[in-house]
DNA sequence: AAAATCTCCAACCGCACCCGT
DNA sequence: CACGGGTGCGGTTGGAGATTT
């Protein structure tokens, strides 16, 4: 939020619904009405104000050489915006639409960067966004989205209306990212930390009986490798995945000792400040405490063990991609006629070829001991392969019920996937190319 | 009450890609 | 084909307010 006030001037003034009307409709004749809903914060005014103006017709893209640069950076104006300027960005895209963003500092009268114009537009004055706090539906999709796809935080964004990818990445940075930590699962990987220390007990090099000498070590530290790339954590989250993890490790450990593990992690310098790898995106083994993992949260059910030695693609292990791709209603009707790719087939294929590629791996040899709701996610991806086969044809027709039926965000994504499975027999054939 | 630290998020940066010339 | 400008995108930063010490 911005409008040149700093935020708790913002705040305590709230400002006038008046002076934001007079402010806009001095600034730009071409605006018809504005509206003056009273709300607690200046920028929900300013919205609703602006609510009626011009919808842009963002067709009219291209442009033609020999314009002048886009801006002269040492002589523009940086830094926040003041409501004279959200006024005259308005009144411009009011009169003449998107497009051409060099041209509107010039045109609107500001001294910016046409760039800095867009990106004002884009984030902040466009009259669809939404200002408002994230619903827990909306929460729930984010990681939804985020674990199945990554930080394509655009494409994410356009699964929530009103809300840009700015909006959701710095949600993601701020709340969700922090949540996920306290509940115990690593952020980046959607897995519970406790599988992903029992993983990385298990990686290549790394004996599963934990006889992990200093020399081996070393090699593993000094050689990059290039699987396990992404995950930091800081030097408190350390504090706290040790804190959270303990317990569950201790059953694991009770048969299998990882000796050197924590010796691995304490290599690491450790400062407040300073951002820690922890190689773990690859899980190469046995899911043995994610049933009993601490948290109680539905999140953490939804994390389902690999298959020892799968073959991995993506970290991603999980099927909540099925609910993404279901309901999109491009990749549904692509899919059918396999000529077109869509932007999320194409960034979806990977997970989805390491997802089926674990599903079937599990479903010749995952032993499925199913001891109660509770215990799903002890081999979720052999009780889904199972259950396909049992469902393959009525699957559609059951898909009401197995939604009806769900009891948890989990059940919900498991059924979804069901019903993905169902109408998309084809997932299940090795020779299936998703290309 | 003041200083230190934390939290939040708007804005910026740099890169990649697209497309017209 | 090369060039150059516009746009989209993800990562990062800076600063202001909130909270803690």
């Amino acid at each position: 939020m911005n409008t040149g006030f700093s935020n708790a001037e913002a705040r305590a003034q709230d400002i006038p619904g008046t002076l934001l009307e007079k402010m806009v409709m001095t600034s730009n004749e071409g605006f018809e009405s504005c509206q003056s809903t009273i709300c607690s914060h200046h920028h929900h005014r300013l919205q609703s104000t602006i609510s009626s103006v011009y919808i842009p017709d963002l067709s009219k893209r291209r442009h033609t050489m020999g314009r002048p640069p886009c801006c002269d950076k040492s002589n523009v104006k940086r830094g926040l915006w003041t409501p004279e300027e959200d006024a005259k960005i308005l009144a411009y895209v009011s009169n003449h639409g998107t497009g051409n963003w060099t041209l509107v500092p010039k045109k609107a009268g500001l001294n910016r960067c046409g760039k800095s114009c867009r990106l004002r537009w884009t984030n902040y004055l466009r009259p669809d966004l939404k200002h408002d706090r994230f619903a827990p539906e909306e929460e729930e999709l984010i990681i939804k989205l985020h674990e199945a796809i990554g930080s394509r935080w655009s494409l994410i964004a356009k699964r929530l209306p009103g809300r840009t990818d700015n909006d959701v990445k710095n949600y993601w940075n701020t709340k969700l990212r922090k949540k996920l930590q306290k509940m115990g699962i690593d952020p980046v990987t959607h897995k519970p930390f406790s599988q992903i220390f029992s993983d990385f007990g298990n990686i290549s090099g790394i004996s599963n009986t934990g006889n992990l000498n200093k020399s081996s070590n070393t090699s593993l530290m000094s050689e990059p490798d290039h699987r396990f790339s992404s995950s930091i954590l800081t030097a408190t989250e350390i504090s706290c995945f040790k804190k959270t993890m303990h317990e569950q490790v201790q059953e694991y450990s009770s048969t299998v000792t990882h000796p050197t593990s924590w010796d691995f992690l304490a290599q690491f310098p450790v400062h407040d400040t300073e951002k820690l790898p922890l190689f773990f995106n690859e899980a190469s083994s046995s899911c043995p405490s994610s049933s009993s993992s601490s948290s109680t949260s539905t999140f953490t059910q939804s994390y389902s063990c690999q298959k020892s030695q799968a073959p991995l693609i993506s970290p991603t292990c999980t099927f909540t991609w099925s609910e993404f791709l279901l309901s999109d209603p491009v990749f549904s009707t692509e899919f059918h006629h396999q000529e077109e790719r869509s932007d999320f087939d194409e960034m979806l294929s990977p997970t989805i070829s390491s997802t089926m590629a674990m599903a079937q791996n599990d479903l010749s040899s995952c032993n499925i001991t199913s001891t109660g709701s509770n215990d799903r996610s002890v081999c979720d991806h052999g009780t889904v392969g199972n259950e396909l086969e049992e469902n393959n044809n009525a699957a559609a027709a059951d898909h009401a019920a197995y939604s009806s039926s769900a009891s948890s965000f989990v059940d919900g994504i498991l059924d979804k996937d069901r019903e993905l499975h169902s109408r998309f027999p084809q997932l299940l054939d090795p020779s299936f190319d998703y290309y």
